[in-house]
DNA sequence: GGAGCCCTAAACAGTG
DNA sequence: ACACTGTTTAGGGCTC
């Protein structure tokens, strides 16, 4: 329970790198995804069975192929994984999107190409694709039966009704051809989905900018456009011709494929504009509901996503296109609305299924791994990583409703995000009791030398600590403090210091006079805690001064921190003092976060103290500030103390404390002045400037 | 092994 | 007398 609590809990806490994860996402074999081969709709036509039969043919030269290949990793599943790609019989597959029968699979099986799992999921795949075609055909059937009675209605004679007739059929053929887009959109919306999926789950880190790899379905056409309007884009695009591949195939065949296409850079990111993260953040594409205004370079996209290095990337087409023009009138001729083309995209939404499926057995996978491995915490633990498991967002949205009422702006909340997860004491999701140690049992100290100030470590974890019996990794000497900073006048009784404890630790509310006597014993036994007697009663404030001393008299390691303590040389001193302990105590635990690690390492630098290097809000963010405000504020333009931690109510009666720390007391009255005159303007300034870099920092 | 820090426990005094 | 508050001392665990 106290700093060095804080450091065990660091050790303790259960670490996980993304890097894992995604190690093992790229070396699993199961995520080798075999694309879903298309069958035919129950209207087969000639050219389907031709088709059929083509595509028998290509199994058997795939399956000769592979059987002439007995070096090839396909044959031998102890091989390594990466080299045991499924890419060759799911190819075959590919040429010809007809239903593969029981008895390839079987051959296939038998090859040791796939696993009964994989089988099982693509028998399940046909039978779905099956029965969403016997729907597409109902509707189709209804809509040509509606077209055919509104004709045989208006049937009238001479030009009008000639020319109604071809307005019938127009829009029929645009009415298809919305269909054939919205088709096209769940496809790609799902695909856009799934990445972002992976993305969420860290599998995937997608840099945005130009350089940034798509898939197709990156690029959504607008659901608002008429089918005419459809046509004309399609009809004016001129533009690029070297596309991404549509990793229509690819998403299909191997999911580590689809993978790296979204870690690796393009072959032209110029064709492939970046995701937009906005769409989906609510379950449904903001598509549906896009303007038109930005649906042109959208649907030229989802034009291009089919078209790729001279070929039409439809799946199982592969026809050379000399042009894009030439691609457009091939994919309106050759893929236009027909039983093929609307199954091919329901095989792709199936595969996208599919995807989605594997991404959540795999999540499931990692949620075991995570379970598992925090069982056992005294395994050495990964590097640290700023992944938190413990949103930042949901902590500063449950912190005012867990603050007094009278706490506009609670300390804590600007340093959340700069917590490491190396310093959290546990990891919610996985607690048990038998990980929480006893009140006697925390008192292991972690290596570290420097402990991180309160507010950042618990911010993230407020509402595990707040629920959670465990004990929180701080002093008791850093929570009262904590307590009082959070108060809005700086002060608190010591029953509002009891409830602060019970209230945002479910740890004390067990063992009331075990740790109420160490609150007590803290309280008096340490200088930075002043007693303020006020109208009400005693009242106990922060002499932030003493608290930085103190702090900086644990820092061993770093004597130059040691020896402008403020006892030895003026308030300046005290001030570059307090600020360089916050310093060396803030900027170690930021080491761990990238992201703010040229702070860090700025601070940590021979800059002289209180010389930032960026903006003041880049540096000071989070813990760091909260740490260091209360020093700052309390100093006027003359270096000295102004108000700014002590109650500000009454002149109140100050009990000095001898602290045993063989400290100079020269500076004591000092920080008796500092605590006796108290402005809350300041307080608000503090409170304000917290709000504004919380803000920044969200 | 000693120093220092922290926690826990307890004794004691003052106050309402 | 009791509860609460505040101070002080003592002892033990832990880390450096």
């Amino acid at each position: 329970m106290h700093e060095r609590r804080m450091r065990d809990g660091a050790k303790e806490a259960l670490v996980y790198d993304a890097s894992l994860y995604k190690h093992s996402w790229s070396d699993d074999t199961d995520n080798r995804m075999l694309f879903p081969v298309i069958p035919d709709s129950p209207r087969n036509t000639l050219s389907s069975l031709l088709s059929h039969t083509a595509h028998l043919q290509a199994l058997q030269a795939a399956r000769q192929l592979l059987l002439q290949q007995p070096g090839s990793g396909l044959k031998s599943p102890k091989n390594n994984d990466k080299q045991r790609p499924l890419q060759v019989p799911v190819s075959v597959a590919m040429m010809s999107p007809q239903v593969i029968t029981p008895q390839q699979m079987q051959q296939i099986l038998q090859q040791q190409v796939l696993s009964p799992q994989q089988l099982q999921a693509l028998l399940q795949q046909q039978q779905a694709v099956m029965l969403q075609q016997q729907h597409l055909q109902e509707f189709y059937k209804k809509q040509q039966e509606q077209l055919h009675l509104q004709l045989l209605q208006q049937q009238h004679p001479g030009k009008q009704a000639k020319e109604q007739q071809q307005q019938q059929q127009q829009q029929l053929a645009a009415q298809q051809l919305v269909f054939q887009q919205q088709l096209l959109q769940m496809q790609q919306l799902q695909q856009q989905q799934h990445l972002l999926n992976m993305q969420r789950q860290g599998l995937l880190s997608l840099p945005p900018g130009p350089g940034q790899p798509t898939l197709p379905g990156q690029t959504l056409p607008p659901a608002g456009l008429s089918p005419v309007e459809l046509q004309q884009l399609w009809k004016d695009v001129t533009g690029n011709h070297t596309m991404e591949d549509n990793g229509l195939k690819h998403s299909g065949l191997d999911l580590s494929t689809t993978n790296n296409s979204s870690t690796t850079s393009t072959n032209n990111p110029k064709a492939s504009p970046p995701i937009t993260h906005h769409g989906i953040s609510n379950g449904q594409s903001p598509v549906l509901n896009h303007q038109r205004e930005s649906s042109l370079h959208e649907e030229t996209g989802a034009a291009q996503s089919l078209y790729g290095h001279g070929v039409c990337k439809w799946p199982g087409c592969e026809s050379v296109c000399d042009d894009f023009g030439q691609f457009l009138k091939h994919l309106n001729s050759e893929h236009a609305l027909d039983d093929r083309s609307t199954a091919q995209c329901r095989v792709q939404m199936q595969v996208v299924q599919q995807l989605e499926i594997q991404l959540s057995k795999e999540r499931e996978r990692l949620q075991a791994m995570m379970a598992h491995l925090h069982m056992r915490p005294s395994e050495p633990k990964p590097s640290p990583k700023p992944l938190n498991l413990v949103s930042s967002v949901t902590m500063s949205k449950n912190l005012p409703s867990v603050s007094p009422p009278n706490l506009p702006q609670t300390p804590t909340t600007p340093s959340a995000p700069v917590t490491p997860l190396s310093q959290m004491p546990q990891v919610p999701s996985v607690l048990s009791p038998a990980n929480v140690p006893s009140m006697g049992a925390m008192r292991r100290r972690h290596p570290d030398k420097y402990s991180m100030p309160l507010s950042s470590e618990i911010a993230p974890n407020y509402e595990f600590y707040k629920n959670a019996d465990v004990r929180p990794p701080f002093t008791y000497a850093t929570l009262i403090r904590q307590a009082i900073l959070e108060a809005g006048d700086m002060q608190l009784t010591l029953n509002e210091i009891y409830s602060w404890f019970t209230r945002t630790f479910a740890y004390f509310r067990r063992n009331a006079a075990t740790w109420k006597n160490a609150v007590r014993h803290n309280l008096s036994l340490h200088k930075c805690f002043v007693r303020v007697e006020n109208v009400k009663g005693a009242v106990w404030t922060v002499d932030e001064m003493e608290y930085q001393k103190r702090r900086s008299q644990k820092i061993t390691g770093s004597p130059t921190l040691v020896k402008n303590l403020p006892s030895s040389l003026g308030y300046g001193a005290a001030l570059n003092a307090s600020l360089q302990a916050a310093l060396a105590e803030t900027s170690l635990p930021l080491l761990g976060n990238p992201g703010l690690m040229n702070s860090a390492s700025c601070m940590m630098g021979a800059s002289p103290p209180g010389l930032m290097c960026g903006s003041p809000t880049g540096l000071l963010q989070g813990s760091m500030h909260e740490d260091l405000n209360g020093t700052l504020d309390h100093l006027d333009t003359n270096g000295h103390s102004s108000p700014g931690y002590s109650p500000h109510t009454q002149l109140p009666p100050i009990h000095v404390k001898e602290e045993p720390l063989n400290m100079d007391d020269d500076d004591c009255p000092m920080s008796l002045i500092t605590t006796a005159n108290h402005s809350p303007e300041l307080d608000e300034d503090r409170e304000l400037e917290e709000g504004n870099l919380s803000e920044d920092l969200e």
